[in-house]
DNA sequence: GTCCACATGTAACTGGTTACATGATTGG
DNA sequence: CCAATCATGTAACCAGTTACATGTGGAC
């Protein structure tokens, strides 16, 4: 149950109408906490069904009609319980890694152009955090707000970092996968080849 | 649609029953695909009806009786097809961010020791795959399988190194959300990070 | 007047979670 | 016989995804 208060965050940061919230999702929100504009729709409609958010007065109520939010006194309150309370970490769930996993099973074919791909669009998202860091956090002027909003994009800047530099090391792997290892003057073949049957059994888990 | 590819690699590792492939989902498999199971049933059911897998023959299809299944051509290629197809990396979803970005705008009340905790988690999960590592990962014997399966633990490896140092840091800058920043000759201490700058409102989102 | 961008929604579906049900086997 | 454990499942729910529907206002 995160998605609604990550609203009530943007709604506290910038009342903002469903649109302008599903723009802030596709930017600084998204780094963090991605949604599409039905997710929003919905929520917003729950939000203020329970009295944790109400459309700002001087607006008509239609479709194709702006329609902007404000957060409640509960709804504050709610975000605070909630920020506060302790959570599990969820495990991950990462689809490229499962592939590397399955292709140790039944072959490496096109996976490392995807592995190319990806790299290429983490490298591009972390110019852009890097960016984002230079324009909004210079060095100087500095409030515990800007603290804690530094520390989340900081996240972000790491975990790119991470991606790029695991990524690139993955396909120096598969550059070099069928020589023997610490063997010095191995033979580079035609490229990595398919690699069929089950290797060792996975006995050991 | 990734659970049904990760039980069909699962299974070509090695053929196993409804409960032994949980238990495989709770350590090897789930440090990068996690699944309950009731999921796993589920699922065996779905693949055994599509016929990429069968129930190994010699055994009686009863509740509380083991069934054990095994992958057919058809599963296996299925495997292959999806593993080299191209894949969109999903964004990323982080509780803690979120609250962090959060407690921003509500106060930090509580956040800090649930850092604390979550980062022991994070050290736990790492002291454990690094035991992984050297014990199934030794250096010398290498078969590009075991490459390419040494390859997704450092994934979890890197992960969890880059969570400990983040929340680390994260602390680090709790401990000293009100001082002014970046007086020269400020005190190193236990944070291993530089404090960086200000920030201003979210407007620009 | 038509087209397009803006803006708000509905509906159906899918995958993951939580809670519970049922039978078999084994040790006391 | 009873409780605990192994083992397989059902059902209800919830969050996120995909596809589609509807209305407004401005540019041409």
């Amino acid at each position: 149950m995160s998605l609604p208060h990550a609203i009530l965050t943007a709604l506290l940061e910038k009342p903002s109408s469903g649109l302008e919230l599903t723009r802030r999702f596709d930017r600084s929100i998204g780094y963090f906490w991605s949604a599409t504009h039905q997710q929003i729709y919905r929520e917003l409609g729950r939000l203020e069904s329970e009295g944790y958010i109400r459309a700002l007065p001087s607006e008509q109520p239609a479709r194709g009609q702006k329609k902007s939010y404000e957060v409640l006194p509960a709804g504050r309150d709610e975000l605070a319980r909630w920020t506060s309370v302790s959570q599990e970490p969820k495990p991950l769930r990462d689809v490229m890694l499962l592939r590397l996993r399955a292709s140790a099973v039944v072959g490496t074919a096109g996976i490392e152009t995807d592995l190319r791909r990806h790299l290429d669009l983490h490298q591009r998202q972390l110019s852009e955090y890097e960016e984002i860091q230079k324009r909004d956090f210079p060095p100087g002027k500095d409030t515990p707000q800007d603290r804690l909003r530094h520390l989340v994009l900081r996240a972000g800047i790491d975990l790119e970092t991470f991606w790029t530099q695991w990524l690139s090391h993955a396909l120096y792997e598969f550059e070099h996968l069928d020589e023997q290892p610490p063997a010095p003057g191995a033979v580079p073949g035609a490229g990595p080849e398919d690699v069929p049957g089950a290797g060792p059994e996975d006995v050991r888990e």
